[in-house]
DNA sequence: TTGTAGGCGTTATCAT
DNA sequence: ATGATAACGCCTACAA
């Protein structure tokens, strides 16, 4: 690879000169920024970025950290960030944190240590303590999905308690009142937040909040059959259900088909976030959406902002779910 | 953020010597890697990885170009390449090239600026001229789900037009003779394969090609529904259909659903990939598995292999395709 | 075993 | 407008 010294020499200009054309801001004659662009031309001289960023202290890149690369939910939270970002010339550096403390830390470090520029962060293991600190460090970070009070106006998240509630008081406005609620890890905030939603809800029809009504899934397929057996074992008059998201809302209709459930009638299901394929599946699943392509802009946006001086960016920082009806769920 | 010159001075050594206990390769003294491990800890010093890469022309972190960052394909390969990379120590930085040639010029750019030791491609715009020259240059590169000639022990691919073959086969002995197949872009390798394999059952089969059963569909939903209607429009006899990949085949069942169509007895549908969601649909979908998961951890391997000395990795350079027998396709 | 010093490819601060 | 030259933070011969 040419190095600016090369082109410098073939361009009969010193090293100086040939960055400012690197750097469109300085000034330079019409004819010398010709000279010069010929000769990188020449040479295809690329500038090597790591370097840039080591003189410059900025990479132009934007760490982000999700907990896995797979899965409809991080695929368009990434591709929201990124598509904004690339927009405005900035890349993203993105690793993964696997829910993990540690390795949610270690991601963490290997951005900071790639001299990124800003971190946009969905982390669940970690503090808000930690958080708190490590806002406090010189590289700018910004939280997904996650409201950290001391740290709101970082923060791009979503109602998540108005979503719960809305799940429930779609299912109660339709005449159920034995309602099963599969939620997420209670680790996380966002289940509790949901759980929390559907609490409401039950409260404001008057209808108990019931254990024996209520499992913690894992946010996958296996969660959603485990919790529907569990569920109906433990109340055989069940009609309805809500799933803190839409794969194990998946993976219940899955159970309850397979056990000889007619959907909806024989059981209504409603899930959470709207993903991709919530309107592939039969019955198509009546759910909460859950705008996460758009906060990955917004959040993009955030980072552009605050950090590279973008004027006219409007900041939303906490989105509100809506109902998204299809045919999961029935009248009672 | 302290530097190696800091953590020297607090434990009164040589930058030298700091630099070879972090890379604990060389020999240092207990007594001094104890002192220097202490000041490390005490100023909580982190290497800054960007001047490691300058220093040492490596980065330990491999580049990965995918088309998007969203979807269940992309999504596996990502998570296939990243978990085996994650477990050697060594890091992605991952970017788009939205399938078109100049992104994915400029996403491969991008990454070799960044001092990647390797490179690991999804590209689909760009030509088999390009990746040779590419593949000339100093930075290794190996590609993923495409087939390339000249640079064949660098890709990990899927056999697709045994794929495409396997499908119609599958169908045909279900006793389908009218049968329709929906592809993908043609401008994809990928595409080309497997209707080429499609032929090939027909041919076995002595079944004719027709055109008017073949449609050129853009691998998403909406190429299922518009294929399908196509289709049916052109012949109403169709009994079966085959789809280039899942997600056409998912269109395909809605919109035939739509149309008043029992699954499958009204109409056979095969998809193809075996995405994660082709086991929640209704029926649920028979494909042909593509096993890109373990195709991204071969990848990963072929790159720690052959860039960083790893010893005892098997490669296998293309992976065959198999059927997955599940409900959407029935006898005749 | 440990230290010295030059270099990695840029940027940025001075001069000129 | 252009050119020297010192950083940036680390690695790595070469010396000691």
């Amino acid at each position: 690879m040419a190095t600016i010294y090369e082109v410098s020499k073939l361009a009969g200009v010193s090293l100086a000169t040939v960055s400012r054309v690197m750097n469109k801001n300085t000034r330079v004659s019409e004819k010398t920024r010709k000279k010069v662009q010929d000769a990188m031309d020449q040479l295809g001289y690329r500038p090597n970025s790591i370097a840039q960023s080591l003189a410059s202290n900025r990479s132009n890149s934007i760490g982000i950290l999700v907990s896995e690369l797979h899965g409809p939910f991080f695929g368009q939270m990434m591709s929201g960030i990124e598509s904004e970002l690339r927009a405005a010339g900035k890349h993203v550096i993105i690793t993964t944190g696997h829910s993990e403390q540690e390795k949610e830390i270690d991601g963490i470090e290997f951005l900071l240590s790639r001299n990124c520029d800003a971190l946009i962060l969905h982390v669940e293991a970690v503090s808000d303590e930690y958080l708190i600190e490590l806002s406090k460090k010189s590289t700018p970070i910004f939280i997904m999905s996650r409201y950290v009070e001391n740290l709101k106006d970082r923060c791009i998240s979503l109602n998540n308690e108005m979503g719960g509630y809305l799940a429930t008081k779609t299912l109660i406005e339709k005449g159920h009142s034995a309602i099963g609620f599969i939620g997420g890890p209670e680790f996380k905030a966002d289940s509790r937040s949901r759980l929390q939603g559907h609490r409401r809800a039950l409260k404001e029809f008057n209808l108990p909040f019931d254990d024996k009504l209520y499992f913690e899934g894992d946010f996958k397929e296996t969660g959603g059959i485990a919790g529907l057996r569990t569920l109906i074992k433990n109340n055989d008059q069940l009609t309805a259900l809500a799933c803190a998201n839409d794969e194990m809302a998946s993976g219940a209709m899955k159970y309850a088909r397979e056990h000889g459930y007619n959907l909806p009638e024989g059981l209504s299901i409603i899930g959470f976030d709207n993903i991709i394929y919530a309107s592939y599946l039969y019955p198509t699943l009546t759910t909460i959406h859950n705008p996460i392509y758009e906060m990955g802009h917004m959040a993009a946006k955030l980072a552009l902002k605050s950090v590279y001086n973008v004027k006219n960016l409007k900041i939303q920082n906490i989105f509100e779910p809506t109902v998204i009806e299809r045919n999961s769920v029935g009248s009672v």
